[in-house]
DNA sequence: GGAGCTAGCGCG
DNA sequence: AAAGCGCGCTAGCTCC
């Protein structure tokens, strides 16, 4: 392998490599390496894995160890590949599609290596389906140019990002969290299939049964088909929505069946419930259950493994997902009703493990009270109490409708969209709004405020300083108001989360606690933890979630639960 | 037979 | 005139 001695030397002479696979398959677990690309400024290499294969990683490896920068597109996904080929996973490779995405996260900025290529660089790019994979010169010409790409890309965004001070986060924090990610991808999360199968048996006949009643009232009827459930409710039973905006018929030519207008329907008519529960049932078992199923079946070890995206977000927030068929979004397994609890409690910490889970606790509510410089919210945290109740006893109004209102009002909602979604009349949702700002008056004056700065200043800002541009939003509107009142809320926790992670990651590696990272759940995270361990660990756990979320007016609290499970009670 | 859309809904 | 934010996945359905 004297070629990467070659180009070893041109990475220590430059002090930057740009590296990139190609893979046989989009799945670190069942994909293999066919090739690295490697580029440094002014000369690039593609070398097709060759035998033997011990001898090539190690000229890879070098590459990573000999002192220059490496850069990555997507660094999460290349070093997925790096375990099973027992390469180390790199915390301090810097990565280019992070770059852009941390300067513009905003959903219209091109996502791709080629579509940012194109637009930096105005040149045409070389696209996978152009590429006659049987020609290996035309292969070795698409992978030189992304690696030659990812390369310029990066010398494009680094004055950029120093200029826009977000060199600090780009290097100290984003490279460390991509071991973490990928450690949660090729970990996986255990599932316990016994309880799975059982779950599946109970809700199919739960189903079935429920069908039948439903029936009886129209034979024949799918209950998943919006447009024969809307004829049902709308056109034979007659039956009437909290708000007429449901009449309006979309697209598919039908009056609405969401849920807000058919859990109105309950007290007119027994098939609304039937209905909801149906769906319930069906969600559960279509999203849920037979995936896991699936999956645990064929993973050895009877996990899923889910993609993680620390940049998956225009605020910051990490996303989940599964990629052709393997793994699903794990930030979203039911957790709020009966039945979907029971789903949560399938997910089980192997033999000899506990399951570590930590959750700051009403975060979202803190960071806003410190942003807004809210006095009364704050004073509220500092004394402990419950901030839903007290606004429901001031409003007045139930314990629940003060959380919706805090949650709907604390970011724009206005009284109409509030009575329809919550099947109020409109003064009473305008008297809840009224009740909330008088609550909460430094909110409001920081509402006005940010109406009116957001017009000059199309900047927001996270509490750590990240940054978002709202420009390409119409000022009229108030579209580009609310998201200057949620994205610094969203994305300073979405900080202090990566924070916790790094420090817990680092905390790890320097006294060589053996836990594993499992998932990331926008303010919660779980740990896999060998029992002797289990004490240790929550205890720091909580302690570094804690620290890493400082807030100089507001008290931040953690709450960590251990147990053999993920959701216990 | 697959791509892409809509409606609906799971989570924070 | 119209006005919470952020995600990803499924079934139904249309279209090519």
């Amino acid at each position: 392998m004297v070629i990467f001695d070659d180009i070893r030397s041109a990475a220590v002479r430059t002090g930057l490599a740009a590296i990139d696979y190609e893979t046989t398959e989009l799945s670190p677990l069942e994909g293999k390496l066919t090739e690295v690309n490697i580029a440094v400024p002014g000369q690039s290499w593609s070398i097709p894995v060759a035998e033997p294969m011990s001898k090539w990683l190690a000229g890879v490896r070098s590459l990573y160890e000999c002192g220059a920068q490496v850069v990555h597109w997507k660094s999460f996904f290349d070093q997925s590949f790096h375990p099973k080929y027992g390469l180390p996973l790199y915390g301090n490779v810097h990565d280019a599609k992070a770059a852009f995405w941390l300067l513009e996260p905003q959903d219209w900025a091109p996502k791709g290596l080629k579509d940012r290529g194109e637009l930096e660089f105005g040149v045409k790019a070389i696209r996978y389906h152009e590429v006659d994979q049987r020609s290996l010169r035309q292969r070795e010409q698409y992978g030189k140019q992304d690696a030659e790409w990812t390369l310029k890309l990066y010398q494009l965004a680094v004055p950029l990002l120093k200029q826009e001070g977000l060199w600090d986060i780009f290097i100290n924090v984003y490279p460390r969290l991509t071991p973490i990610a990928v450690e949660m991808r090729l970990t996986g999360l255990k599932v316990d299939r016994t309880g799975l199968l059982k779950l599946k048996k109970e809700f199919l006949q739960e189903q079935d049964d429920n069908l039948h009643k439903i029936r009886v009232y129209r034979p024949g009827l799918n209950p998943n088909s919006p447009a024969q459930v809307a004829d049902l409710l709308y056109k034979e039973l007659k039956l009437k929505p909290p708000h007429p905006k449901f009449l309006e018929k979309g697209k598919a030519g039908h009056e609405s069946t969401a849920a807000d207008a058919v859990k109105y329907m309950v007290k007119q008519h027994d098939v609304a419930g039937l209905l909801l529960e149906h769906r319930e049932i069906t969600k559960l078992i279509g999203t849920y259950i037979e995936p896991l199923l699936d999956q645990s079946a064929s993973d050895p070890r009877g996990r899923i493994h889910s993609e993680f995206n620390p940049i998956g977000t225009d605020t910051g927030r990490w996303s989940s997902y599964g990629t052709a068929g393997e793994g699903m979004n794990l930030q979203n397994i039911p957790a709020k009703t009966d039945r979907g609890k029971r789903i949560k409690k399938c997910f089980v910490a192997e033999e000899g493990n506990r399951w570590s889970r930590a959750d700051y606790q009403q975060m979202e509510l803190r960071v806003n009270a410190q942003i807004a410089h809210e006095r009364r919210m704050t004073q509220a945290f500092k004394d402990g109490r419950d901030l839903h109740q007290e606004l429901a006893d001031a409003i007045p109004c139930k314990r629940a409708d003060a959380k919706a209102v805090a949650f709907g009002y604390a970011y724009g909602m206005w009284p109409k969209k509030f009575a329809i979604k919550y099947a109020y009349p409109l003064p009473e949702a305008r008297r809840f709004r009224a009740g909330y700002f008088r609550m909460y008056p430094d909110l409001q004056a920081h509402h006005a405020c940010t109406e009116m700065l957001v017009r000059d200043d199309p900047w927001a800002r996270t509490l750590g300083g990240r940054k978002f541009y709202l420009g390409f939003l119409p000022i009229e509107g108030g579209e580009r108001m609310r998201k200057a009142l949620n994205t610094p809320v969203q994305g300073s926790v979405a900080d202090f989360i990566n924070r916790a992670l790094v420090d817990l990651a680092a905390w790890r590696d320097i006294y060589g606690v053996p836990f594993r990272f499992l998932s990331q759940v926008h303010d919660e995270i779980n740990l896999e933890v060998p029992d002797a361990y289990a004490e240790l660990v929550a205890e720091m756990l909580e302690r570094i979630m804690v620290e890493s979320a400082p807030l100089p007016d507001v008290p931040v609290e953690a709450e960590v639960t251990v147990g053999d499970r993920w959701l216990m009670k």
